[in-house]
DNA sequence: AGAATCATTTATAAATACATTACTGTTTGT
DNA sequence: ACAAACAGTAATGTATTTATAAATGATTCT
């Protein structure tokens, strides 16, 4: 039988121990110390951290103990969103180049639940069928190191999503004031679909390069309406 | 004093078992057998073979045991290639927006080595140069995740080059074969630093991309002469 | 007081030991 | 003869121990 490993169980709990802003970036990470916390011995904590590691989502200083939470800027933040526009763009390119009636149609039930946990205001839902999205088309690449790749960043991504776009925040009042500053990811979803679906592919590339750039616009400076058509990261 | 690291051994010795042919495309490999063969714990081993897993050099079949060496096929070499050429087209565009002088006198200089190398006949050395050489221009972009990325299909697209380019091969027939076909790599490289010190963004790409493609179509078959300037991947 | 040195503590790297799961070969039943 | 089942073996997952390196803090010296 299917058995759960404690290395998935520490990836897991670190993942979210970050999330939930119980660690923060700049933060030192030991192994110890989180052994102790999640019940486990240091064996499949060294591992999760490995892969951690490996993903992006935690870096190593050399010659020093202990993990650390990267710390965020809007420098390693434009790298992030700029390398995930160049790979994701041409994945959506691909897809559409791709395409088969039953891709879309998962395309699509997909875009249906996520407008639906939009509107019913569940956050966490909402993100992750965003990242769902995100990687069905990596994958609809057919290119396997184009996904994996894809995957990575989308990951080192997510750090900058959870802290900046105040899922799981403390801080009730910057929570809700997000909230009324959320973006209507999940249109920009169903036009990237539509021009999957017809197979246009320049026009897929080019919403989503536009579609991350928005997104990262929009983290950078929730309050402004989303409206520069001209890719914002290009310009930095 | 620098202590060299048990794992960081391991990591060599494996990556060296693997180029010299001595485990092959389709191998298992098991922690077991390696801890013994090098004289090493498990524990530095496992460690290694993470690093391997996640750098792609090696896969991990599911629900069942050791590690194997990703088997090669044309199909998934074109994968390999065409993310390369994706990405270090793109790194190629950007080194020619930012690239400074000293910058530029640094790929002068290793493409010296290069071509010493090359008439040399050192195989070793000039295939560490060409590593050296790509990752460069992938560092020149100051994108560190655009480089974490570039140097991991890099890496596993060398699985191709040890295997197919004939750097320690034990048939010394088939060496001296693909010797003779050896493919002027170090030229092409030579036109792109002249683009790139040039900052000629547009045309860096596109060497690049030529670069990379010939390299694949070269490695498909050694003695087709390299003269479609078409995208050979792009055709695929 | 402030810097430098040393001793102590704490954390990691590596090795080892133990528990669990996948593999192998044999046997048994049809 | 072939498949299913079982037992035994070998490899992995996890825990623990040991050895080494880093961080901390006290102490001394200037």
């Amino acid at each position: 039988m299917g058995k759960i490993k404690a290395t998935d169980v520490a990836l897991q709990e670190i993942a979210k121990l970050i999330i939930s802003h119980k660690y923060k970036p700049g933060d030192r990470i030991l192994e110890t110390s989180l052994a102790q916390e999640l019940n486990l011995s240091r064996t499949p904590i060294r591992d999760a951290l490995g892969q951690l590691l490996s993903a992006g989502f935690l870096e190593k200083p050399d010659g020093q103990k202990g993990y650390i939470i990267p710390s965020l800027s809007p420098e390693d933040m434009k790298f992030v969103f700029q390398t995930r526009s160049l790979m994701e763009g041409e994945a959506a390119k691909m897809a559409a180049r791709h395409a088969t009636t039953k891709e879309i149609e998962v395309l699509l039930e997909m875009n249906e639940s996520e407008m639906k946990a939009f509107y019913d205001n569940e956050k966490e839902k909402y993100a992750n069928y965003n990242e769902t999205f995100h990687l069905t088309i990596a994958q609809m690449t057919k290119n396997p190191y184009l996904y994996r790749l894809i995957k990575q960043v989308f990951w080192r991504s997510r750090l900058y999503i959870f802290f900046f776009a105040g899922f799981y925040t403390l801080d009730q009042s910057l929570r809700d004031f997000r909230s009324e500053h959320q973006r209507l990811s999940h249109i920009e979803h169903a036009k990237l679909i539509k021009a999957i679906s017809e197979h246009k592919e320049a026009e897929a590339e080019q919403l989503m390069k536009e579609h991350i750039s928005n997104t990262f616009s929009h983290l950078l400076n929730p309050q402004s309406t989303i409206l520069d058509i001209n890719n914002t990261l290009d310009k930095l």
